[in-house]
DNA sequence: GAATCCATGTAATTGGTTACATGATTCA
DNA sequence: TGAATCATGTAACCAATTACATGGATTC
């Protein structure tokens, strides 16, 4: 009777955006682009979903020269089935990465090949991280106390954001060491003239 | 009629592990476990279909005392086909985390439930570290050259996993950052007592 | 006049996970 | 004696992507 179908890991996203700040579908699509990219392919019957739960809310907003919204709240229930799930064993995290695919064969490749591949990621992640920058100095605007008010949600959002630049300033690390190896190896071949 | 289906991210990793050297698919899930973990039930249908497209052969190898292999290597036209992605435009990275989601909901939290969550990814990271690490030990006294040589495989596998160590290391550094701020939120409140 | 934004969805397909089925051998 | 390893697969389900469908308002 309990229809206790496990929740994956978007509803609990989808909830802790809701808990927020009321949102339409549109929208939560919108706000998650940086922090999981989503469609509304998934996003609408995720809500139809976390609504038969009876863990969201939807409320119509009438909109003049718009078309109408509806706006997802979440339930007590609902906040209290996020709350519950913080903070248990976590999945094993999934990434699928062509970039990590394409290192893990590119010794099929020459040095002088690979090396643009591992430049093309570095400005992969220097977009990224100046497209995260521009939006954290933005909330950092907004929320001054971001940065200590630890049971506000515009902490989680700047600890989330400061976190993913770390992450993307030091993979650039690794891809400059890579690059550094790679032109050795062009280097040694062409000093050295033909190899053994 | 020429069945130009776009190949997925775990068709070139088969065909770059395969390239390495001949294994059967029982084999591949085990040596994909570091790279991304990956089940039977995905790699025996995928092995089928890259053999439908004459990506890679297969002869069974009769074992005794142990059921006979499978063992499956990359054609000509596979190699080709692995070598031409490999350059490519590379998809969006996808991640799916529960960690990030948690921390994404984590100002429901009180600092003091929520820094055993942090110091439990940062004992999940390290354990994945001296995994990589065991396995990189092993790697490097098999092949010393995995370091220089970067048009043999070895140094694909070296190159992979010591990004891996390396991102894993810095988000343990995020994660102190992070239980460093919960811990001065924790003071704060105690400190001053009830706040207002 | 074309492209983009706002706004909501469905349908079809592909990708990934969990569960099931089988069976000998080896290790604790 | 029970669990783990070796070995190959299928079935069912859930998650994610791509394509389709609609239509007014705004921006270039």
């Amino acid at each position: 009777m309990a229809k206790n179908q496990k929740l994956n890991n978007l509803c609990y996203l989808i909830l802790g955006i809701l808990l927020r700040e009321t949102r339409s579908g549109y929208e939560i699509v919108k706000h998650l682009q940086t922090v999981r990219p989503v469609t509304t392919s998934q996003v609408y019957p995720t809500l139809a979903r976390l609504e038969k739960l009876e863990l969201i809310q939807t409320h119509m907003e009438v909109q003049d020269k718009r078309p109408n919204k509806n706006l997802h709240s979440v339930t007590t229930k609902g906040a209290e089935t996020l709350a519950n799930w913080i903070g248990t064993e976590p999945d094993l995290p999934f990434i699928r990465d062509d970039f990590q695919t394409m290192i893990y064969s590119s010794w099929i490749k020459t040095p002088q090949e690979t090396i643009p591949i591992v430049e093309r990621r570095i400005r992969f992640l220097e977009d990224a991280i100046s497209t995260l920058q521009a939006d954290l100095g933005q909330h950092m605007a907004i929320y001054p106390d971001a940065r200590t008010n630890t049971q506000k949600w515009p902490f989680s959002k700047y600890a989330l954001v400061s976190r993913r630049i770390h992450l993307y300033s030091q993979e650039i690390v690794w891809c400059h060491g890579m690059i550094h190896t790679l032109q050795n190896a062009v280097h040694a071949e062409t000093g050295q003239g033909t190899a053994g």
